[in-house]
DNA sequence: CGGCATCCGTAGCCATCGCTACAATTCACA
DNA sequence: TGTGAATTGTAGCGATGGCTACGGATGCCG
């Protein structure tokens, strides 16, 4: 009884977790779609991205970069450091098979879009390698 | 370009409307479960569940009687509102479809378990319907 | 090369969800 | 029935992510 309790409540904390990576995951995923597509990541290009206030994002960039996910200086570009560009390329990775996944079970690409920007932080490895071997067969 | 960049962050502020209804969604079926398996619902059940402190589900059970979804009053067990039990039923229903979907494209159970209760929230009903499709296939 | 538009930072507000510490209520049982 | 343990509420803190209003920096172009 005890060790159900404990064991059922493992996965709200694990929700909890995903929850507190999910912006940093979403930020250097925009940020090195933005260089790729524009040479430069500017904090108006997040603030347009996202469609929330330049002082929202100037806020999370400044947490970002205290996380060594991101590098700027004041009124300069933004730049993702050797660890946010590994972040940027995993998560990047992980949102397409999510979408494609979506996609192939059904689901038109407009919906499959929205819910793939949630999903996708909440997907584990394990659940994440099911989905490519369904997309691969 | 203009078009795109509107069109794009629709999938953002569609994620933040999720998070919003994220802990309503998970209360409420929290609740109809604890009742359903030992006949009243207390804050302290709550805390257990979710493993958070009686402070934390003290406020937010205040907050969803404000939404209608709950109905406690002081030192009392918290029951469901009509549309507390409706959004019970239907998360419920959405979780389980969640789960089982997960555990039918080969994920372990228990990582299912874990990934679906983030996953669900951001499941729209087309993407349940395309899941429910797969499962009686 | 100076001025002005654009961009960005700061101040300060709100809501949500975590927490500890302490106060109040309830209820079981001695 | 009184009291102490268990439960619940309140006060007050922090972190995160929304916002508006305003001030400072940058840089383009006349
Ligand atoms: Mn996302
Ligand atoms: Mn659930
Ligand atoms: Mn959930
Ligand atoms: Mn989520």
């Amino acid at each position: 009884m005890q060790e159900d309790k404990k064991q059922n409540s493992v996965r709200f904390s694990r929700t909890r977790k995903h929850h507190a990576n999910e912006t940093a995951e979403d930020y250097v995923e925009a940020v090195a779609e933005i260089i790729d597509a524009s040479g430069e990541c500017r904090v108006l290009d997040l603030a347009k991205y996202f469609d929330v206030s330049h002082v929202t994002v100037s806020r999370i960039v400044k947490r970002l970069q205290g996380e060594d996910l991101l590098v700027t200086r004041p009124y300069r570009p933004i730049s993702l450091t050797k660890q946010g560009a590994k972040m940027a390329r995993y998560a990047k990775q992980r949102h397409e098979i999510v979408l494609d996944f979506l996609v192939a079970i059904g689901v038109d690409t407009q919906t499959a879009e929205i819910d793939s920007e949630g999903i996708e932080h909440h997907v584990s490895a394990k659940t994440l390698a099911a989905m490519k071997r369904f997309l691969t067969k």
